[in-house]
DNA sequence: TTTATTTACGCAATCGTTCCCGATAACGAT
DNA sequence: ATCGTTATCGGGAACGATTGCGTAAATAAA
C-alpha cells in the first residue's frame, strides 16, 4: 500500500514558482516578499502539506531523535523514567525510540547498531545484565556519539551518568532491617556485572559493619538474569533457607527481585514479616497494598530520566566536544512499611 | 556535536571506483564481478561501513518503522502489548516507536502527525479517553496509511481490529461476584467515549439482568480520566458509599481503576473482601502478592500486540488496497482469588 | 573477420529539502 | 546614461543510497 504525501514541488508546481522559493517562504527567509509568502502559506495550508522529517534528516545530518536502550519497559522504574526522557524530549522537540535489550547482550549490541547508523542523534542506555565487553559502546563513544548512561553505568566510558545513590538507599534499607532487631540478613541481588549491584551490595556491607554485625557471604545471593527467569530467585531463596541459621530478613536490590521474593516466600507458605522480613528496591505504585505493605527504597525514576535526557541534549546540541562530564547523584528515599517490622522486636 | 558516518562514497573513493558499483556489490548484484565484490566488502568490513537508513527511507519512500500510540506505558496491560508488537516487529525488520498520549486528545493528534508525516509505514493505536473527534484518524486513513486499532477501537474507521472479548470478560467478573452472594454489584469504570467502557458495562450489565437482579444506575461511576487522576476514583467510591444501600461489591474495568480503587478502599478502612469484595480487569503480575489476593480479568496483552502487529504489517505490505478487513476478538481470562469472596457467602 | 552477446562497470536521475550562487529588475545616486 | 544597491526569485548541487540505461571490452558465434 502506497501513501503519497504533498511535497515542497507540489506547492513550486501549483504556484508556478521554484523549489527553493517555497522551502525559503516557508521558512519565513527575509529574501521572500510578503505577497508570496502568504500565497506559498495559503497554499500549503490547502494541499495540507507536512515538511518530510527523513528528507531533512538526511540534508541536515541529524533525526532529531534519541535512542533509549533499557532491559525491558515492563518494569516500573524504567516505565517511569521513560517519562521522564519523554517529558524533556517532547518539550525540545526531540523523538524518543525505545528498545529493550531484555537483558541480552546480543540484542543490546544490535539495538545500538541500528540506532547508531544515524537515525538517532544520541543515546540514553541501562546496560544489559549480559553485558561485560564494553567494545560496542567504546567504539560508538570514540567516534563522538553522544551518550548518556543511567542506572546501570560503567566507570570504563568517560561521558555523562546518571543514578541514584544506591549504595545510601542499601545501607538505609539494611539499617532499617537492623533497628528493627533484625540480626541475619540477608541480599537477593542481580548479576556482578552490574554497576548497581556492587554499589547495592556495598551498602549493604558496611550498614552491617557500621552495626557490629558480620558479613557472611552465604547470605549474598546473585541472581544473574535478576528475577527475568523466575526459577533463579526460587534457587536463590532455597540456598538462603536451606542453611543451618536461616536468614531472618531479606534485601531485595531490584524490582523484579522483590516481587518474585515475595512471590516465591509465599508459595513456600513463609510469613512476612513473622518468618522474614522484607526490603527491596521498587518502584511499583502498588506497594500499599501488598500483604504485609511493602517496605522499599524508592527510586526517582521520573528525575533520573529528566536529567539523563537533558544531559544527552547538552552533549548534542553543544557545539564543541565536551570534555567535562558530570555524574549527578540522585536520592533514593526509604519508604517504610510493615513488612520491614519483626514481629519480636519490641521484646527483644 | 557531530557524528561523521563512513559512507559508501567513501567505499568508492577508497578503492577508485563509482559509488553504483559499490552498491550493487553490497547487494550482491549479479552485474559485480567476485574480484570487485571481495575487494568492496573487505573495504566495508574495514571502514566499518553500516549503511544509512535514513537515505533508504528517503529513496524508499518507507521507513521500515511502525508507530504505536498508547495512553501510556507505565501501565502493565500497554507494556506487555509493546512486548508483543515488538516481538514481530523485531523479527520482520521493523523497528518501533512509541507514543504515549496521556489520555490527552491534543497530544494524541499531535503524535500521530509527527508519526504519519512518512517517518512510520504504518500505526497501531489505542484511542485516549478524550477522543471523540475521529477526523485526525479518518484523514489518515483515507488518504491509505496503514492503520490496526487495538483495545480502545472506534467502528468509524473500516480497518483491521484487535481487541478481547470485553462484554464477555466483564459478564464473567459479575456473574463470578453474583455465584458469591453478591447483590449490589457496583462497577467503577472509564470514560463512555471509549469503546472498552461500553462493552465492559455491557457485559456487567447483562450478568446482572441474568441472573435475576437489577441494574442500578447509580451503582455505575465513571472516571473520565481512568485513574489518572486520582482523585476521579476517591470520588466515584465516595459516591458508591454514601448511597443508602452501599454496595457489597465492585467491578473495576481496568488496571488504574482496580488499584485505585484498592488503595481508596484502604485508605477508608474499608476491608476486602470482608466489607466489600473487589473484582478488575488488571494484568498486574502481582495480583497474587495483594492484600487479599486479587480476583482479576486478565486480557491476553502479548497476544494482541503480536496479533495488531502482524495485521498491520500485512496491511503495509500488501501490493494492492486491502478492502476486507479483520476483528480479531481474543478471550480474557478470569483468575479468580480471594478479593472477590463474601464472607458469609456459604450460609446465605 | 565480422557480428552478436555477455560481462562489468559508470553516468545520472531520483527521493524531499536546504542553501550557496547567480540572475533579473527596479531604483536612486552620480 | 551608467553604476551600485536592494529586493526577489530560480538554478542546481548536496545529503546517501539505489537503479535504469548506456557502453567499452572481452568473448562467442557466424
Amino acid at each position: 500500500m502506497k501513501f503519497e504525501a504533498v511535497t515542497i514541488k507540489d506547492i513550486a508546481r501549483a504556484l508556478g514558482i521554484s523549489t527553493s522559493t517555497v522551502s525559503r517562504a516557508l521558512r519565513d527567509s527575509y529574501e521572500i516578499s510578503p505577497e508570496t509568502k502568504q500565497l506559498v502559506l495559503d497554499c500549503a495550508e490547502k494541499l495540507n502539506y507536512r515538511p518530510n522529517p527523513i528528507a531533512l534528516s538526511l540534508k541536515e545530518r541529524r533525526s532529531r531523535s534519541i535512542g533509549v536502550v533499557v532491559c525491558e519497559i515492563a518494569n516500573n522504574f524504567f516505565s517511569q523514567v521513560i517519562n521522564g526522557i519523554e517529558s524533556i524530549a517532547y518539550d525540545r522537540g526531540y523523538n524518543v525510540i525505545i528498545s529493550q535489550s531484555r537483558e541480552s547482550y546480543d540484542r543490546e549490541v544490535i539495538d545500538l547498531q541500528y540506532l547508531a547508523s544515524r537515525s538517532v542523534d544520541g543515546l540514553l542506555i541501562s546496560l544489559s545484565t549480559e553485558t561485560n565487553d564494553l567494545s560496542h559502546l567504546k567504539a560508538l563513544h570514540a567516534k563522538g556519539f553522544p551518550i548518556v548512561l543511567f542506572d546501570r553505568i560503567t566507570e570504563e566510558i568517560n561521558t555523562h551518568k546518571v543514578i541514584v545513590d544506591n549504595f545510601r538507599g542499601a545501607y538505609d534499607a539494611t539499617e532499617h532491617l537492623i533497628r528493627n532487631g533484625h540480626t541475619r540478613i540477608a541480599a537477593l541481588t542481580n548479576s556482578e556485572f552490574l554497576s548497581i549491584t556492587h554499589e547495592r551490595v556495598a551498602g549493604y556491607k558496611e550498614a552491617l559493619i557500621a552495626n557490629g554485625q558480620e558479613v557472611n557471604e552465604d547470605y549474598i545471593q546473585h541472581c544473574f538474569y535478576g528475577g527475568m527467569l523466575f526459577e533463579e530467585i526460587e534457587d536463590a531463596i532455597n540456598k538462603l533457607f536451606t542453611q543451618r541459621n536461616k536468614p531472618d530478613a531479606i534485601f531485595a536490590t531490584s524490582d523484579k527481585l522483590t516481587t518474585g521474593c515475595l512471590k516465591t516466600l509465599k508459595r513456600r507458605g513463609l510469613k512476612v514479616p513473622d518468618d522474614v522480613s522484607v526490603v527491596g528496591f521498587s518502584n511499583t505504585d502498588i506497594a500499599e497494598l501488598i500483604d504485609p505493605p511493602l517496605t522499599v527504597v524508592r527510586q526517582p525514576a521520573f528525575e533520573m530520566g529528566k536529567d539523563a535526557t537533558e544531559l544527552l541534549l547538552q552533549l548534542i546540541e553543544s557545539k564543541r566536544p565536551i570534555k567535562d562530564f558530570e555524574k549527578r547523584i540522585l536520592t533514593p528515599e526509604l519508604q517504610i512499611r510493615e513488612s520491614s517490622f519483626k514481629k519480636m522486636a519490641v521484646t527483644e
